[in-house]
DNA sequence: CGGTTTTCCCGAAACGTTTCGGAAAACATA
DNA sequence: TATGTTTTCCGAAACGTTTCGGGAAAACCG
């Protein structure tokens, strides 16, 4: 491996001036520069990330922990998380590195370890809990990091989020604007940050709208079509006053319940009206269900290029104002809503 | 964080004699050693990897390249890698650390720019190719790797692997034994190294067993439940000679031959034999088929331990002999298949 | 021409660890 | 008493990088 002291001495150079050269410092010739890049290539030099690191804190590696839960191989979703942020960190000269913790291992002490360890510049943090523990365990440890969505009340972070609270108002809101009062909604695990703000939408809307708060109609759940499923079989069962209505937490709950309800022989939009919010993961598209669903749309894989930026932004120390991203979401009418 | 200097300050002895402490060198008194281990866990310590690095050339992370394919979201045999892997070298101290490629990235300058920052003490190959190229390149550059499976001729390096040519030998002359002369192979891709060598098993058993040898008879593919299907459907078409037996490379394929036989109103085992090796992935049971499969059974679980083995084995500079392992199966007989 | 600024460069220190080559002390051997 | 041996320790160098503080030479200014 060539190091900076071998293209020092063929290029008759200090150790310094070749490190300032290749880094675009300001007061290095800029003849020097152009020969100093040119022979750093032709000697296919790499810096030393362990030096670099040692030196500077910086090692340009950047890391995502990830439990190993049971069905993780089914899913669609991690695998968009970890070839998208593969490819973001790639794109920006920076090393992305995937540790996948044992089935019930507990996190921090993974993160205490890779921190004490001191081979990563930041981490990604996905699927946050309310108050999640992480976060004020990275903060405390001193450790860049940027969030995939909101935890907690104090938002002092780098993050990027989609506005959960105004999305799940938005599609309840199109139901009770039509008519709807009992509006069931298929939300996610209760723990999730973002469920709970979805949560609150879904609840504002049915108050501005006039549409009755009954808590039979919030389900929490897994948000696949097995949940979709047996969600929908047991709205319909019991003696509970039945929706007219479902907002699905995505489009895979959607389907799931498509298929409950042309099990128990109800037609969508016919005798219920089903919406939900799509990421548009691949594989399953809301444009081609029958009834094509209506939906909020916001790709998850546009998460992606802005939690790089922020995790990048942040290492560099840019100030927290910039850091802190929105993405927008777009409300697609089609043809699974009715008016009553 | 703390660091050497913390402790050796504390406890009043040379930086040196902590290192040696911590890593239990001979001369070093006994009652010191437990005081230093003592206070570095109070301290909690734990040595810079970068630092370590430096010196040592060792920083306790190993990595696994993959491409990033299109079906990888599907791909639950990825998943039980990177798990495997993951909790392999977790158990050994070791960091794992997954490296995704961007779709048609080429492999080898991603290895170079990854040995070239000299983070990492090795690497996984999965996957060889016959002469793969990346077995050369790792070992011009001197880097450790372990192979799961064999490539090329000249296997000078360290791997894990099952025997691949006897494994087939035997489904095939399983069938051959019972009369089959005519049996088709359902092998993977051909670019694969452990495809050549079960197509060499598939061979040696037809001409010991007096077999046909018929090319149209040995299918390449991926080995997913579509091929099977299909390549079941292309095997009966036609006019050239059909087989009574198949032999699948995984229980996948098996499962598509299944339902191909079925939608061609064949019967199995009246109307043909099947028989394939199984991987043991979970959510495919090769004894839940109906009728149940007759196959070689080596899970492909039980390769992460051996694999880990091998390349720690071989960054602690180990020799060659004890880094080279091979894997066992079991034929296990159900009622997939009949004499002619 | 004297003084000031700008441009370009360099030596040395530092990061946290491992390891080489001793070396003091205690003890045994001759 | 002199000589070796064992035990236990330590100073210093090294790994490859960044960065601080300076400094020589050239360019500019009045």
């Amino acid at each position: 491996m060539a190091t900076l002291k071998d293209i020092a001495r063929a290029l008759d150079l200090s150790i310094t001036q070749v490190s300032r050269a290749l880094n675009d410092h300001s007061d290095v010739n800029e003849e020097t520069r152009l020969r100093v890049k040119a022979t750093a290539r032709a000697m296919n030099y790499h810096p030393n990330a362990s030096a670099r690191k040692l030196v500077s804190g910086r090692s340009g590696m950047v890391g995502l922990v990830v439990p190993q839960y049971r069905n993780i191989g089914q899913d669609r979703l991690f695998m968009e998380v970890v070839a998208g942020l593969s490819t973001q960190f790639s794109g920006r000269g920076m090393q992305f590195v995937l540790h996948m913790m044992a089935e019930h291992e507990p996190a921090l002490p993974v993160y205490q370890k890779l921190i004490g360890t001191a081979m990563l510049d930041g981490f990604v943090l996905i699927d946050p809990m309310e108050q999640d523990p992480r976060i004020d365990f990275l903060r405390k440890a001193g450790i860049c990091f940027v969030v995939h969505g909101r935890s907690g009340k104090v938002i002092d972070y780098p993050y990027f989020d989609i506005e959960n609270e105004q999305l799940a108002y938005d599609l309840t809101a199109h139901l009770t604007q039509r008519g709807h009062r009992r509006i069931a909604f298929l939300n996610g695990r209760a723990d999730r940050s973002y469920v709970t703000v979805r949560e609150q939408g879904y609840l504002r809307a049915l108050r501005d709208g006039r549409g009755e708060v009954l808590p039979h109609l919030h389900l929490n759940g897994d948000m696949d079509e097995a949940h979709g499923l047996t969600d929908t079989i047991r709205l319909f069962s019991g003696d509970a006053p039945r929706p007219t209505a479902i907002v699905c937490g995505n489009v895979r709950l959607a389907r799931g319940v498509y298929q409950g309800l042309e099990a128990l022989g109800l037609s969508v939009p016919g005798d219920v009206s089903v919406v939900a919010h799509d990421d548009e993961l691949p594989a399953l598209r809301a444009s081609a269900f029958f009834p094509s669903l209506t939906v909020t749309k916001s790709p998850l894989r546009d998460s992606w290029e802005p939690l790089a930026d922020c995790l990048a932004g942040a290492i560099e120390g840019k100030p927290l104002g910039t850091l802190q991203r929105l993405g927008s979401y777009s409300f697609i009418e089609r043809n699974s809503v009715a008016s009553l």
